[in-house]
DNA sequence: TGTACATCAGTGAACGCGCGTTCACTGATGTAC
DNA sequence: TGTACATCAGTGAACGCGCGTTCACTGATGTAC
């Protein structure tokens, strides 16, 4: 470590591919950072350490490098949502929840390209089944879970009811005026937890007595 | 009635009120066809039938016509709403949360206003007061209503979980892709229908045994 | 090991377009006398 | 009732800017012989 690599190395014999990685990368930063409709090709470039006409060497044009930058969070997310699965084989309803809330509160440019993207038509065929394929996974767990408190045939019902108040907590108080986001997720979190808590005893409490 | 009254009569003596008006009209009758973000002047302007730069006589900038329109059907919900319970002096859970995707799912646009405006920090202190308490105005109907279920302390906590859930469903079914526009208000409607559910029955099997 | 050549990442500058906004002007309406 | 003047709605054209995208070029790296 005492003699210092030249200072231009690494791009020496990475692929494309490397290169091509390195520059979503930065646009992910840059999202984690800043509304998504307010980022530029130039502002990708600039991350990346890189001009604006650089970006057309690797992706034909915004929307493409745009869609690659999703499509490699939402793998991020199915990866990280399996591992959990595989823990604890089955998550409760509060957990899901929970994880959902904690992951979409800190990636709100995430969350913002996804009701961007979402039925937009502007998502490649293959990422666009990546993406209703994570969606299903995260629905399928949910069901699951009601099935375990007892819901049968409404399960697939009650999933989906569930995962559409967790997205209305999201986009509801995202905004909330003058909160700072520890607030804003504290409050997320109680929402969720409630709304979580309120399922469960109606689907437990109208097959047996409340214990 | 015989006689035809000549063709320009009307911008005879209205004053500048009544034509900001029908410009005012004829923004929202846009908004009721095409997606808010591709929306532009020039657009507002033609549907009223007037150039562009007209729009500049009656409003000082895009957002100020932009906010105007949102005021307006603002109102035009207060009213309706109150009207409602008016008639009905309390409304159920159910009613309220049909009403309200009944509206929502039928004015996309206006909801799409909604969460551009929501906290954009670009509406005027006065469309923010009356925004804000519009939405008071719904969780406050909703927070009676879980009174009436038998909720206590929680009902405001309720009411805010509720109203995220009815959100919620807006946004993720919105653009179900390949349905048309009655089977997704269809599919909304039977997931608010659920969800109303399965909140009183929490609420209510929570205080007393389930009936 | 050296030389000629092909490849290709990277770039500054410019293009094109959309769109909000402003300018300078016209013509109709209302008012003063 | 008529005339001179002020007001102001309405407008076509142009401006300015942001931004996605393309162009023509440079220089470094790899390959062939």
């Amino acid at each position: 470590m005492s003699n210092d690599t030249p200072l231009i190395e690494f791009p020496r014999d990475e692929g494309r591919a490397v290169r091509r990685d390195r520059i979503i990368d930065a646009a992910i930063d840059l999202f984690a950072q800043r509304p998504f409709d307010e980022i530029g090709i130039r502002d990708v470039a600039a991350a990346a350490g890189l001009s604006a006409a650089s970006m057309y060497r690797y992706f034909s044009d915004k929307n493409d490098l745009f869609v690659a930058a999703l499509a490699r969070e939402i793998d991020r997310i199915v990866h990280g949502f399996e591992h959990a699965l595989h823990r604890r084989s089955r998550m409760s309803i509060k957990t899901i929840a929970q994880g959902f809330i904690d992951y979409l509160s800190t990636h709100d440019t995430f969350f913002q390209m996804m009701t961007h993207f979402m039925g937009s038509g502007r998502l490649a065929p293959s990422v666009q089944a990546r993406f209703d394929k994570t969606m299903r996974s995260f629905v399928d767990a949910l069901e699951t879970a009601f099935r375990k408190q007892g819901a049968q045939e409404e399960a697939r019902l009650y999933a989906h009811a569930f995962f559409a108040a967790l997205n209305g907590i999201l986009v509801t108080f995202r905004h909330y005026p003058g909160r700072n986001l520890g607030d804003i997720r504290q409050r997320m979190q109680r929402l969720a937890s409630v709304t979580a808590e309120l399922f469960e005893q109606a689907i437990s409490g109208a097959r047996h007595q409340p214990s």
